[in-house]
This record gives structure tokens, sequence and C-alpha cells, in this order.
DNA sequence: GGGCCCGGTTACTTCAACGGTATCGGCGCT
DNA sequence: AGCGCCGATACCGTTGAAGTAACCGGGCCC
């Protein structure tokens, strides 16, 4: 029997901040091996889509992120902070809590990310038979 | 990434056979180091640029794109190739010639270029701003 | 026969990104 | 007392892209 206050409060949650990220959000197959692009270093773009919906914390990214350690993740963080595209914020709570969100000039690159996965849904297959295609033709 | 487009540009590029490619169309301060995202390998974006206007030389590629050694210029094009981006043609001839031309498939990614161009120009002094403020504020 | 030109190749080195493992500090819980 | 949570940091190893320097083959011209 969960009491009034925690309902409450578990309300508030769900409206100021979302579900948890699936972590089958990225297929695990496609990501820097065969797209032609990339926004930033290897994980900018995923954290991007990640923060895409609002402010998520550390450990809630490595989920959807299975593969990053977080040495690498906090490294990226802390990159994207300095060009302006997230902001970090610390909690004075414990266990410590830090939330991480977008600012406009984060957000300002989902457009260009929609376009990179159109470009890849559209042409990507062609890219990747062309390369089997070329294996065989000259090995 | 700024180039060297005209509006002019395709039908009398294509009538005339091209200018020689204008050796400073690429901004030597900007590429790799601040744009937050790539197409391809480092060269890629530019070489599709240089490709943009018709078929194009070997050498001829050496001078816009005037930091790129042979080596590299050469391993750029044959990954492209293999991908199915562009297409190689040797002549039999003395000197030899190679022409090397977009495919439909590499011309797709026109249109993102312009996208990542488009964003560069709107967003990429808020970014270098954000880089300059925070070395100040966190040394 | 000794240059030159074009379109590369080969061998070696450098450098930054990325990854793995271990550990920390502060607090609360049992 | 000891453990675990969260958000890291330190140290070190690996990898792969990129750069440097030198050379090559084959015609052609002097």
């Amino acid at each position: 029997m969960t009491d009034a206050t925690d309902a409450v409060g578990d309300a508030v949650r769900n409206a100021l901040r979302q579900e948890p990220l699936d972590p089958d959000m990225f297929d695990p197959v496609c990501p820097s091996s065969a797209m032609p692009f990339r926004v930033g270093d290897k994980w900018t773009g995923m954290i991007v889509r990640c923060l895409e919906g609002g402010p998520r914390r550390f450990t809630e990214l490595r989920a959807p992120l299975r593969a990053v350690t977080p040495k690498v993740l906090s490294e990226t963080l802390r990159a994207m902070e300095r060009d302006g595209l997230l902001t970090r914020r610390p909690y004075d709570e414990n266990p410590p809590r830090v939330e991480y969100a977008l600012t406009p000039l984060g957000r300002s690159l989902i457009p260009l990310l929609d376009a990179a996965r159109a470009w890849s849904e559209t042409h990507l297959p062609h890219l990747l038979a062309a390369r089997r295609n070329h294996r065989r033709d000259a090995p």
C-alpha cells in the first residue's frame, strides 16, 4: 500500500520526468561502423537523442548507451557542456544526483540528426550493397 | 566549411569542362576542429563538394585539399569508391589520367552537407563562444 | 640517358579517441 | 562495521586514422 505523499511524488516525477529510457533504443549493429556521418564524438548524437525528451541523470544515460564506460560518458558530457550543448546541474542530495539537459543549442542539432537518420533509411542499404559488391568484384 | 559554389554553376561547368578548383575553397581554420559533425572520413565531405560540379582528376583534387597527402587522398577515394559514393575512371593515355565522379548515391549526401553548413552558419558562433566562456569560467 | 609528369604505393611514425579496471567520498541502511 | 548507491576520477592499454618521406613505372621530350 503506497501512501499519499509517495503517490504525489511519483505523479510529479512522471510529469517532470519521463519514463526510463529504452535500453535497446540504439541498434548495436548500425552506428559508427556504417553511417557515413557523425555528430560530434562517437556518443554525442546518441546523448542528444536521450535528452530530447527532457533532463536525465548520469546513470539513466548509461542504460541505453550500454557499451559506454563511465569514464567516456563523463568525458563526452563534459565536452558537450563546454560547447554549450547541454547543462550539468548537480543537486545537493544524497545519494548524489546530477541532471543533464539540452540547451537550445543542443536542441538545434536534432533536425540534423533527423536528416541523417532519413538519409540512412533511404540510402544506407545502397551503400552497404555497394560495399558487398565491391568485395566480390575486386578481392 | 566554406566553399566556392556560385549559382551560375552547373550548366556552364558541365558545358565548358569546369574551371580549376579554388585552392582556397576550404577554410583551413574551420573544419574538423570545430564543426560538431562529419560526413564520412575527414576528407569525404570536402571531396563531395569538389566533385559536385563534375568529374575531377587526382591532382585537381589536391589543389583545394592542400593539406592532404597523396596517400590519404588515395585511401579516401578508394573507400568512397568501395561505398558506391563515386566512380574511378582511368583513361589509357599518357601521362596517365584518372577521373573521379560522384554517383547518385554520392550526390545524395549534398543536402546533408548543405544542412550541416546551414547549421554552422547559424549556430557555430554560439558553440565557439560557449567554448571560450567555459575556458574563462573554469580554468 | 636524364629529366619530367601523373597517379599513385610502401614503410614508418604520431596522435587522439576510445576502452578496461580500479578506486574514491559522502551518506544511509542493516 | 560493513555494504551499497551515485557520480565520478586515475591510470593504463589498444586501436585506427592521419601524417611524413621516399620511391615507382611508363611514356615523352630534350
